[in-house]
DNA sequence: CCTCCACCGGAACGTGAGGAGT
DNA sequence: ACTCCTCACGTTCCGGTGGAGG
């Protein structure tokens, strides 16, 4: 959406023949200071290599370049709570008090974010320089919702392949999660291509359905795939347990099974702090359930669980060279029963 | 009510890769 | 050749803690 605005403001611009520079950045990707500048300066096609300078001898190449070029400068952070929360808003400041140090051109900044309370953990100066505008967009519901996907499928679908039942169950399914527009199209779209590829004539409420199950499963495929070695091997740990039947496992549990598996393909393991991190980074994604528990006189830890279908996660690391053979091994610490 | 387990999770620091400038 | 930079990924250190069992 912000996208879309800003080419039509960019457009506009250069119709008009307005020096007019647009640069929209997602900070949760450009996660950190640096990139957002190397990314800004980018814009202005100043090449900066994505290490080796100070920030602030970046900073320094973004100014000069906007003043030597009389522009207007309209930056856009997507997802700013991100980089504030890891980073702390320094940039913030700079970026603020940039238009006192620039004599010939002007620079605005748009904001977006997610979390309606991100403003607090800015510095009351950042807030101030900021003369900020706040626009609240609530997420679609799913009305709006059925309105986009109608108005986009008169463009994607011959007329009558739609049933009224499809479109409104894709509206329903994404506005029960945050009113995501993109994510009630992709339902539209796969469900599409299950129908076409089934040569039936119309999209039903059922093919939607199915489409769910398809981009799920397609997702998780994707994240066991592209995970880190580590990663996996702490997944294959719980994954091990889960096949020895282990009711509930815990972080220690886990941790003694992962060195295990470590010492057999000839790997240092690295450390309990560090596996617990991975931890709560595959329970971010969605392929491990982990909860912190008391267990009161026996601790206080992590339950862990697969959170997605066992035989899936066997499936795909049985095509991973490295993990195959442990697919099928029985730790020891299992069979002499200390878990 | 108190203790104490088995971790949790923040923070500081280290390392090695990739690169700039001089 | 040398110094200085960022970043990703780890390690080390350590204070914090919910609740079962005494």
């Amino acid at each position: 959406m912000v996208k879309y605005v800003l080419n039509g403001l960019a457009r506009k611009a250069y119709g008009l023949g307005a020096a007019v520079r647009v640069c929209y950045i997602n900070c949760r990707l450009t996660g950190t200071e640096y990139r957002v500048l190397a990314s800004l300066c980018n814009a202005l096609n100043v090449k900066i290599p994505f290490t080796g300078l100070a920030v602030g001898e970046v900073f320094d190449r973004f100014k000069l370049s906007v003043d030597s070029r009389k522009l207007l400068f309209v930056a856009v952070l997507d997802e700013i709570d991100a980089l504030i929360k890891t980073r702390g808003d320094a940039i913030l400041y700079e970026l603020t008090r940039i238009n006192e140090t620039l004599r010939r051109s002007r620079t605005s900044i748009v904001g977006i974010s997610n979390d309606l309370q991100f403003k607090e953990l800015l510095d009351p100066r950042v807030l101030s320089s900021l003369s900020e505008e706040e626009l609240v967009f609530r997420p679609y519901d799913a009305s709006e919702l059925r309105d986009i996907l109608w108005d986009r499928a008169h463009l994607a679908f011959y007329d009558g392949v739609l049933s009224d039942g499809a479109v409104s169950l894709c509206a329903a399914l994404a506005a029960s999660e945050h009113g995501d527009a993109r994510r009630a199209l992709d339902l539209l779209r796969v469900a599409g291509e299950l129908t076409e590829r089934k040569g039936a004539k119309t999209i039903m409420e059922g093919h939607v359905r199915q489409a769910e199950k398809r981009i799920e499963h397609d997702r998780v495929i994707e994240a066991l795939r592209n995970l880190p070695l580590h990663s996996k091997l702490v997944l294959c740990g719980v994954y091990l347990l889960g096949k020895a039947k282990v009711s509930s496992a815990v972080t220690g549990d886990i941790y003694e099974i992962y060195r295990e598996i470590c010492g057999r393909s000839g790997l240092a393991p690295l450390t309990q702090r560090r596996v617990s991190g991975l931890i709560n980074e595959l329970d971010a994604i969605g392929l491990l359930n982990a909860r912190v528990a008391s267990l009161g006189r026996y601790g206080r830890t992590k339950k862990i669980r697969l959170s997605v279908a066992h035989s899936l996660v066997g499936e795909i690391f049985a095509t991973d060279d490295r993990l195959r053979r442990l697919m099928n091994y029985v730790p020891k610490c299992l069979l002499d029963g200390r878990i």
